[in-house]
DNA sequence: GCATATAGTCTGTACGACAGATTACTTTCC
DNA sequence: GGAAAGTAATCTGTCGTACAGACTATATGC
């Protein structure tokens, strides 16, 4: 059962976040990749690859799309010059805060069948189980510069 | 973060129900075919896929799979001859009871970061909104004769 | 009894994941 | 200081799998 419920979910949450976020590259995914990259600030492409459970050659592709849309850039990191920062640019924050908006109306729609206070808590439960089963991913954004940003949607 | 939490806990319940299942044909999909036909009895192959929302053309091939394996079976159903009933073998049963045995304690570690009695708040609160949220899939399981087994891992 | 719909199957294609080699840089240790 | 080993990111090739679309068989409706 909680195998199905997850994915159901996920399925649904994917069907209509897809809706929210079409005009980003790689819909979903591009939207996971966006978000992670200005909400948690991984340190190095790696980290993000990580954290959403993504092969680093495809990190590479999706990475190169976003860049070219001028969404999020590569630097060089001054201390690890084999590594690169993921910065998001202006024009990426604003069309990510457009988009969120959107996928918070979607969630909200995707757990309507719940009340709001049995939302939240679904929330925390939900969010807690996930940080004690993936070991140290989400750790990763705690050690980098700017951590306390993890509250977000 | 509804998102992410949902995507993190699916691929690691996907990782370590791959471990508990991987002597059933195509791993933790066939567990999933195999527990849904089992627990809850979906009237046709179309529902199955529906509920588990699988491609029919897919299904086709996981169910010549099982099978082959003598683990289900297919049926004509005699009020509609289009129409297959998928039956599990008593050996179908046999195999789930165990890998349902295996996976329930998968479950227990991959919530341990949850006291008791949270765990079973969140199980709760999943299956309502996954129900809510996936429009009639779950219902043909009530619409066909054994209801009542839902209640299951 | 012909038209239209549905259950299941079969065939082809295209996309996306992953393995493995490659390049660039860092760290270690003698 | 300079080989040896390790790590970040990229590039290349292959393979699996999902999905679209056509096809067969039954069913329903007019």
């Amino acid at each position: 059962m909680l195998g199905w419920s997850l994915a159901v979910l996920l399925r649904e949450w994917n069907a209509r976040v897809e809706g929210a976020s079409h005009d980003l590259p790689h819909g979903v995914r591009g939207y996971q990749v966006l978000s992670a990259v200005v909400h948690d600030a991984p340190p190095t492409q790696a980290a993000l690859a990580a954290r959403l459970g993504i092969d680093r050659t495809v990190m590479t592709y999706l990475l190169d799309k976003f860049e070219g849309c001028g969404l999020l850039e590569r630097r060089q990191d001054p201390a690890d010059r084999r590594a690169r920062r993921i910065v998001p640019t202006d024009h990426g924050r604003r069309v990510l805060a457009d988009v969120d908006a959107r996928v918070a109306r979607a969630e909200d729609e995707l757990l309507s069948a719940l009340p709001p206070g049995d939302r939240r808590v679904l929330l925390a439960l939900l969010e807690h189980a996930a940080a004690g089963a993936a070991p140290g991913v989400d750790r990763c954004a705690a050690a980098a510069g700017s951590a306390g940003l993890t509250q977000e949607a």
